[in-house]
DNA sequence: TAAACAGTTGAATAACTATTCAACTAATAT
DNA sequence: ATATTAGTTGAATAGTTATTCAACTGTTTA
C-alpha cells in the first residue's frame, strides 16, 4: 500500500547506535529545506551575485557587466535567489535594483567564507 | 589570444556602481571555494548524513538502515564529504566509522538551520 | 504613437550529478 | 584455505539544472 520499499543491503548494525540518532535526527522536512538553501548558494554565479549584494544595490544590467553574462542568465538566477528569500528587489523606471534580503545572509555567507579560507 | 569573450548584452550600466563593485569583489577562486562548500551541503542525502554525525559516530552501516540506502550510494556520498573536509573517517577491524571533522561544520550547519526555521 | 531599452520568461539544450550495478579489496570467521 | 561480511570503486543511467535562445512585458523617450 504504497509503503516504503526497504533497499538497505546491510546485516550488521548497531542497534542502540541507529536508535539513539534516529531519535535525535531532525525531520526529513526540515533537512530537505536545509538542504535546499544551501542548493541557492551552491553555484558560481549566485555565490558572486551574493558576494557583489554584499557591498551595494545593484540593478540587473550592472550584475550582467560585473559578471560578464547576458541578462537572461542572470536574471534566472535572480529569480530564483528572490524566490528563496535570500534577495529582494525594487523597480525604479525601467530598472530594477536588487539587494540582500538581510543581515542573516550576510551572516552566513562570512561563517562559511571563513570556514573555507581557513586552511 | 584566449581572451575572454565578452558576452554581456548591457548598454546603461551605472560606471560608479560597477567600479566600487569590482574593486570590492572577492576574487574567483575564492568565491569558487565557496560556492564549492556549499555544494557539499546541497543535498539531502549529504545534510542527513551531517545532521547524524553532529550527534555520534556511526559505522557505513548504520548510516545506511537510518537513511535506507545502499551501501554504495551511501559510500560515494561519504566519499564527497570526506574529499571536502567536513567528515572524517577511522577503521576498526571490517567496520569504517565516520564523524563530522570538526566543530566548524557543525556551526555552519546550526547557523543555516536556524535561518531556515526562522519563518 | 513608435522606437528603444531594462528586464523577464518558457522551452530547449548541454553540462552536471546522485544512484545503481557489478566487480572489487580487506578483514574476520569457519 | 575458504567463505562471509563491511566497505569501496568506476562506469552507466537517470534525473537535475545552468545557460541559451527567442519572444515577450512594461517604462521611457523621441
Amino acid at each position: 500500500m504504497g509503503k516504503t520499499e526497504l533497499v538497505c543491503d546491510c546485516d550488521a548494525i548497531h542497534e542502540e547506535n541507529v536508535k539513539l540518532a534516529r531519535e535525535k535526527m531532525l525531520d526529513d522536512e526540515t533537512l530537505k529545506k536545509v538542504a535546499g538553501f544551501y542548493k541557492a548558494l551552491a553555484d558560481s554565479t549566485r555565490i558572486k551575485i551574493i558576494n557583489l549584494l554584499e557591498k551595494s544595490e545593484l540593478c540587473v544590467c550592472d550584475i550582467c557587466v560585473i559578471l560578464n553574462m547576458t541578462k537572461s542568465a542572470v536574471s534566472h538566477q535572480l529569480k530564483y535567489l528572490k524566490q528563496m528569500n535570500l534577495i529582494k528587489s525594487r523597480k525604479q523606471g525601467k530598472e530594477v535594483w536588487y539587494t540582500l534580503s538581510d543581515e542573516h545572509v550576510r551572516e552566513v555567507f562570512d561563517v562559511s567564507l571563513e570556514h573555507v579560507l581557513e586552511k
